[in-house]
DNA sequence: AAGAGCATCTAAACCGGTTTAAAGCCGAGC
DNA sequence: GCTCGGCTTTAAACCGGTTTAGATGCTCTT
């Protein structure tokens, strides 16, 4: 723990001048070879890594990008979409030096963690998250003037690189899959309609069954939560008649509907089949096993990254980019209407 | 998104110098109060903020504060407790204006992580979770110099306060509870013994057994993920003399317990009583619901960010901080052996 | 009236890098 | 022999703060 040698300590190691080191170090042309050499050399044999808080004064850059995730247990709490993300996100971080920086804000008031990470500088672009429909973070990062990236695709006019993830061709196949199994009476129990994702979700789900010829028994509005999910799901079962198919728009609120059906002293699937979204770690291993629709979070958050990076990096017109949709994943809470599969 | 104003431009604007106006801003003695105003009503209406880069070089500080997790799945994934912890040192950063840097690293190489967050001198101070048994992170940290505070209190010596939640009157009370029903075949089902909290919970489930003259019917070793759960709960099952009851050592496990119990035919809690630890969003609203320990993640974070930022300040000899433990909490999953309670 | 003592303020160095303008050195060309 | 131009290299300014040494001006002693 002496002291870190200085960017000085090696040009009077290598016998040079600083800003040769500088230049030998960002392999700027304009050196000999033997120079270059030289000053790796010595650089290498003091063990010298530039000061990070050095280079982002002169740079004017955080060498960081941020995420501002909100408080709201229905966003953050134990959905299993963060942890992952965050993985894919810093996978591609760590290799080029930079950091993570983490806002959690109260709930609602997610524009004062975009406003302290652009005042304080602290990041060079942001990953704009669980988006809504008119977004407002939108028009407030432009002005800003904080590079961006979005998950999944504003409906608005939006300057930012959208990386999206299409939800739809999953929650179909689940409708398709339950219409396989003869359910005519489906419902669905939705997120907030404010998010971008819970409504592609679920005019997924009523496309769907249109094609079919068929109407959803029932659309229910849930947050996302377990509590929710009981919540949307009792309602269901208190219909006159009561859907004989559940499509949850994630995990949570699925499994949390799947006990409430349990403890209405019905049996999963044969009285009602149940489906979420997420494939979530619980959904393999509660009884029955969750049919669910599987993403690739990690992936999400690597390429999310990746595109960030792009735009930071002063490129202009990066593309959006698809990743593979999520699939179906079946499992044992749904079968075929009455019996056992 | 015109560049932001400087302290210079501060300092004309009041007609004093730099220097003055660093003064004023941190409110240093020797400057005539009508002299500080002036300073303060100019930044002021130019909306001057101090630059973090420029502090950051000057000052030697990173103004932010680090946490490593593992991507390992025992660890992070859709632990319950990650987020809430975060969200509670954020609610004191954010007061402070400064940041969280996350790191998230391979399994098993979380050293690399401390290395890089020192080495790139991100942080000021690290929060040290998930501690283990003579944890070489401890080591490490001394010799990068890097403060932090453990969540748990080391075995070993350790430079650094420990801010602590003791497990062992949860899984106590957890035990007698089952006593209480009747029980007396009562098994475990334990996280990595490599964890000080996975071993603080056994040891309190043996020694509250062995207070009533009991024995463990069987303690098998999980690891914290719900594939494991299931893994130790089908060992148990098969057991020539099954436990009538089972203690998880996280709601994880215990959630998938109780998904393998009943996949077994079991009925829960009347053929087999379950409980966890963590209460989880999901403890509540699976079918029955989980009994099982209640800490408070949110509240952990605070205090050990504030922790922290005490010997980030240098202070020395910060004392520990003790958390009230966490509480039972009874809910369905587990009941009076053989009967409905 | 001069020096001491104090409160107030400023100039300049400093943190550790990057970047620009210019200087030094070299052989080629005339 | 001298100028020119290209290749290397350096000195110094700069990023935007903090901090220290010292300048300034004032009152108070004697």
């Amino acid at each position: 723990m002496t002291k870190r040698p200085t960017i000085a300590d090696v040009a009077r190691r290598a016998g040079v001048s600083k800003g040769s080191v500088s230049f030998a170090l960002n392999g700027r042309p304009g050196l000999a070879q033997p120079t270059v050499d030289k000053i790796l050399a010595a650089a290498d044999e003091l063990g010298w890594r530039p000061s990070n808080r050095a280079r982002s004064l002169s740079v004017s850059k955080a060498f960081a990008l941020g995420l501002v995730i909100t408080r709201d247990p229905a966003v953050l709490s134990s959905d299993p979409f963060f942890p992952a993300f965050i993985a894919g996100v810093e996978s591609v971080l760590s290799t080029r030096g930079q950091a993570l920086v983490l806002q959690v804000v109260a709930d609602g008031s997610e524009a004062d963690g975009y406003q302290r990470l652009a005042q304080d500088a602290r990041v060079d672009g942001v990953f704009l998250s669980d988006l809504r429909h008119d977004d407002p973070r939108i028009d407030l990062l432009v002005e800003l003037g904080l590079p961006a990236v979005t998950l999944n695709r504003p409906d608005g006019d939006s300057p930012f690189p959208a990386v999206t993830l299409d939800d739809r061709p999953g929650t179909g196949a689940v409708v398709e899959h339950l219409l396989e199994l003869g359910h005519t009476r489906i419902a669905h129990v939705a997120g907030p309609p404010a998010f971008v994702h819970a409504t592609a979700r679920s005019t997924a789900f009523v496309e769907t069954l249109a094609a079919a010829g068929l109407e959803p028994l029932a659309v229910e509005t849930g947050d996302f939560t377990a509590a929710g999910g009981i919540e949307a799901t009792r309602r269901l079962l208190a219909l006159p008649e009561p859907p004989t198919a559940i499509v949850y728009a994630n995990d949570r609120m699925a499994i949390a509907g799947l006990g409430a059906a349990q403890a209405a002293g019905l049996t999963v699937p044969d009285d009602l089949s149940i489906a979420g979204f997420d494939d979530s770690e619980l959904a393999e291993y509660v009884h029955p096993g969750l049919t669910t629709v599987r993403a690739d979070p990690f992936r999400f958050g690597e390429t999310a990254a990746q595109t960030l990076n792009r735009v930071v990096d002063g490129e202009t017109d990066v593309p959006d980019v698809e990743l593979p949709p999520a699939e179906l994943v079946v499992r044992r809470s749904t079968a075929r209407l009455g019996g056992t599969r």
